[in-house]
DNA sequence: TTGAAAGCGCTAACAG
DNA sequence: CTGTTAGCGCTTTCAA
């Protein structure tokens, strides 16, 4: 039993409309009457039909988040982040998971505009072939911002970390130690970080001229599961690099399975570090080297892009921010 | 600029609920007739308004899930369960996170149940104050299943794990393993499961005879920086027992960096055993021994129940998971 | 200060 | 097979 604003108008024998002022704080309802009213509406249990007012006024108050993993630590604190700007300015998220899958992701992206929510942060999947739904929304007058990956030529202000400066930080930290053979895991192909931080290494490394055996460059699959594969391949090659490095959180969950497994010993044995920050990475012995990017200050920046989109100007903008170089003891010196 | 479905009519010279009929595969639209009018509004870019929709049929297709800490892995393989059986079924997922905050949950629940959510899946915060909300939400005729945490004295449908056995097996086992003195970092003390948690520890210890001193039960508040303050503080007594037990997860986290900090060696130190399993736990050195829970399942059980709440009897149903014990090298034998 | 009426976009009952 | 009409719950003119 639902109660509406006619339930209460009928019961106070005043017309819809002037509960509906009352309730909103609106102008042209008397003290008392108002008063009157309030306290009713509480009594009975009444909550506002936000299907009916978002119809009416066309907004919601609500803003849709699109994100690819929700298992993964990163985006949760994306979230967190930007919680922190649109909670206090009354908004909603509508959290929608991907789970990487383009299909999954379009079916999102129309519910939330169908949904009529007044923006959409989006983290896109790394598929390529999504760019035709991107630019409709886009077009359809819906704010949009990406975070953390973009879809290339969609035109919309966006916030992602700088991917080559972060790998490259990585690269020239082993150099420095001594290495001259480096192997790295890699995020699916088609993937945007991937293809970045990838193209990075192989660049840094030419650079110095390090050695980047094409047998040393694994796929693995942006996953734990698939990191755990492509160490157990990798592991098992007969020539080997000194170090390696792994392009996400994820997959160094799967790399430090089958250490742990085969007994090798970091960094003795392989010297590790890794893209992306994570407790696993403080947690293990030795603990990992790595670039940490800055997941919370990512959807901080996000979602204030996005509020500037829904209030002002439409002017997109791009923020690129730097990953930055934590030291720890799971590289060699040579 | 939004394309209505009268835009589409007009454009075709026909009424707006042929076109109505035709995009929602009802019968009495001529086979030619709906084809060319579903391949105008595909061209059109025409978006269903579901806020228009939700008014017209009252519903929404869409369940309401409310986790009070999105960055817990626990709840992202909860949610995936849910997933699993919602998706398939034409279901979207609003997620929202209390971030065990009560005022943060009355006000989702508020906007839910404002959202005309078909169903909500809660996880409620451990707090108290919060069954009036619940109960109005259940009178309001919004099926709604708990998980992971109940509300006393609500009654409704709910998934949730056998605690007080779950730690039974710890201390079991750490018994068998020749431990008289045991403590338990707790998580905070208005939680449901922290008290369940608690409460089976101090029984299973009576039992058997085990120790447990006051100044060894210390509240980890539930979280990973509460853990390691109180590891802190449990490591720094001169009195300590031979083996801990922590409560979750994310407190798990907080004892180790305190354990790596310290150089404390486990388990010839302290022997260690974890409600809650994790990556961190069997990447840790040792690895450590617990009692696991089974997210995923259990976000799968919550929505069947909550299907079944939506679409046949209101019966409500309550179902206990059992945790399993997965033993590993963090105990040493006595 | 309050009421009456129109309408947001859509669907469903009823006519034709 | 297609059109007309009414109405979901709310807000917002316009009148009174």
């Amino acid at each position: 039993m639902k109660i509406t604003i006619k339930d209460i108008a009928k019961k106070l024998g005043v017309n819809a409309s002037t509960v509906s002022r009352a309730l909103n704080g609106k102008p042209g309802v008397s003290a008392q009457l108002r008063e009157k009213i309030i306290q009713l509406a509480e009594k009975m249990g009444y909550l506002p039909d936000l299907t009916a007012m978002g119809l009416k006024k066309g907004q919601t108050k609500i803003i849709g988040v699109l994100i690819p993993d929700i298992s993964n630590p990163f985006f949760a604190y994306t979230v967190r982040g930007m919680e922190k700007v649109l909670r206090p300015i009354g908004y909603h998220l509508l959290l929608c998971s991907t789970n990487e899958d383009p299909d999954q992701e379009v079916e999102n992206l129309r519910t939330l505009a169908s949904q009529k929510v007044e923006g959409i942060l989006a983290a896109p999947v790394d598929s390529g072939g999504n760019r035709t739904i991107y630019k409709k929304i886009a077009e359809s007058g819906i704010p949009l911002v990406f975070f953390d990956r973009i879809v290339p030529n969609v035109d919309v202000s966006y916030v992602i970390t700088d991917n080559e400066s972060g790998v490259r930080e990585l690269v020239t930290y082993l150099y420095k130690s001594g290495h001259r053979t480096i192997g790295i895991m890699t995020l699916r192909a088609r993937s945007f970080t991937g293809k970045e931080r990838l193209n990075g290494v192989l660049k840094a490394c030419k650079e110095l001229g390090i050695t980047v055996q094409n047998e040393w460059i694994i796929d693995g699959e942006s996953s734990e599961e698939g990191g755990y594969r492509a160490a157990k391949r990798f592991f098992s090659l007969c020539r080997k690099p000194t170090a390696l490095i792994v392009s996400n959180n994820l997959m160094m969950l799967g790399v430090m399975k089958v250490i742990k497994e085969t007994g090798l010993k970091v960094p003795q044995d392989i010297s590790l570090v890794s893209f992306d920050d994570s407790h696993w990475n403080e947690i293990f012995e030795p603990p990992i080297t790595c670039v940490a990017q800055e997941p919370e200050q990512m959807g901080l920046i996000a979602a204030t892009l996005l509020i500037n989109n829904i209030f002002h100007d439409k002017k997109t903008s791009r923020t690129v921010l730097k990953a930055h170089f934590i030291e720890r003891q799971s590289v060699a010196k040579i």
